[in-house]
DNA sequence: AAACTGAATAATCAATATAATATTCAATAT
DNA sequence: ATATTGAATATTATATTGATTATTCAGTTT
């Protein structure tokens, strides 16, 4: 039978094994974490876990993707604090990005190298990603627009771009290339020069 | 004796032993490329290349650093070209970048797999051709200050910030990401939002 | 002395065997 | 029928060893 979708019972029991999977893959990586370690922590034969993945590489994939939702969440509620104009909300988006990269590469190293590994294998999932936080993106810019505070013609194919430009504080590869400090430096140099860029002119 | 800097018919040998190298290299790769094979291309034994090189990671991190510096003279040309906007130059730049990234994964792969581990091992290569392609940088926005298309107040600090943007369009692990039609919008989007944040205000 | 080589040594790679693990499946329990 | 398992099989990782290659160095040539 097909993994399905929909059953919640079924979904509960997925997400438990994903829990006992990215605390093994946190603590130990991926090649060193056996189906038979993921079985045991969650109660249940190896041979069970292919009922609700195909294989280990899916369990990963499913694994890294949740890892990179949860970047999302956390981006969402620093950017929808009250109170923050919408260049607001773009410096504190761009600084998560930075800081959550940031964290992740240095004190998650195990679970960060799965993510990259899949990040590479699996194109789908990093695109899925990429929307959900161009999407964050537009949120801000609309709310740009209705405050008048920017002025974007096109909402969504700038939140593309402006997604394209934070590439470096994105992407863990590039952690190792500076300090935290000159980093969130460049970080708030690249964020003034776009906010120029996405500002309504008075003319 | 330490391998001399200065030394006009020894720098000569230098670059014969990277010609010969970089022509393995690029055919057949890193790891399947003896020093007996570039000893023998340029007409001397294996024993003698470590006069010109300390080893083999040494050899291949000069010949890495040598592409790059392809890639800056390149993009330099092509900025330069005459009768060129300071923003026309930054456009030129970008393009420039994209399609040396896109061509070189694509027509060069081993040499570009040499150069992402050379990258990843010596930091100092990498910092020298951010140093490089930041200079142009600089160069572009110095001269759309003379000429009243811009107005940037610390340009050096700004070349940086820019340098930074281009990101996505620079490294090759990306280049998979998108087809090159898409990858080419996308980079005239963000060179749009790049030059609104640069250009100078009419009040 | 500086550039170079052949031969010796050290380090790395490739092939093989072995062991561990992923995956499947027939059979059992719920 | 669905969830589960133990055991069988297929794959992948690990260890071992022989072969290749990188590197050194004493000695030769320029």
């Amino acid at each position: 039978m097909n993994i399905r979708e929909t059953d919640r019972p079924t979904e509960a029991i997925r997400s438990r094994i994903l829990d006992a999977a990215e605390e093994r893959f946190r603590t130990y990586g991926y090649n060193k974490t056996t189906m038979a370690e993921i079985a045991t922590d969650v109660g249940m034969s190896a041979a069970n876990l292919y009922r609700y993945f195909n294989n280990k590489q899916d369990l990963a994939a499913a694994c890294a993707s949740r890892c990179m939702g949860a970047r999302s969440q956390i981006l969402r509620e620093a950017i929808r604090q009250p109170g923050l104009s919408a260049s607001g909300q773009l410096r504190a988006f761009v600084r998560g990005t930075l800081q959550y990269s940031w964290d992740n590469t240095n004190k998650q190293p195990k679970i960060n190298e799965l993510v990259a590994t899949i990040a590479s294998q699996r194109q789908d999932i990093v695109h899925e990603k990429i929307q959900e936080q161009t999407a964050l993106l537009a949120e801000i810019l609309a709310y740009g627009n209705q405050s008048g505070e920017f002025e974007v013609d096109d909402v969504i194919r700038t939140a593309r771009a402006l997604y394209a430009t934070l590439t470096l504080f994105e992407v863990p590869l590039f952690m190792s290339l500076y300090e935290l400090e000159e980093f969130e430096r460049l970080a708030q140099d690249v964020v003034a020069l776009l906010i120029k860029g996405l500002e309504k002119r008075t003319h």
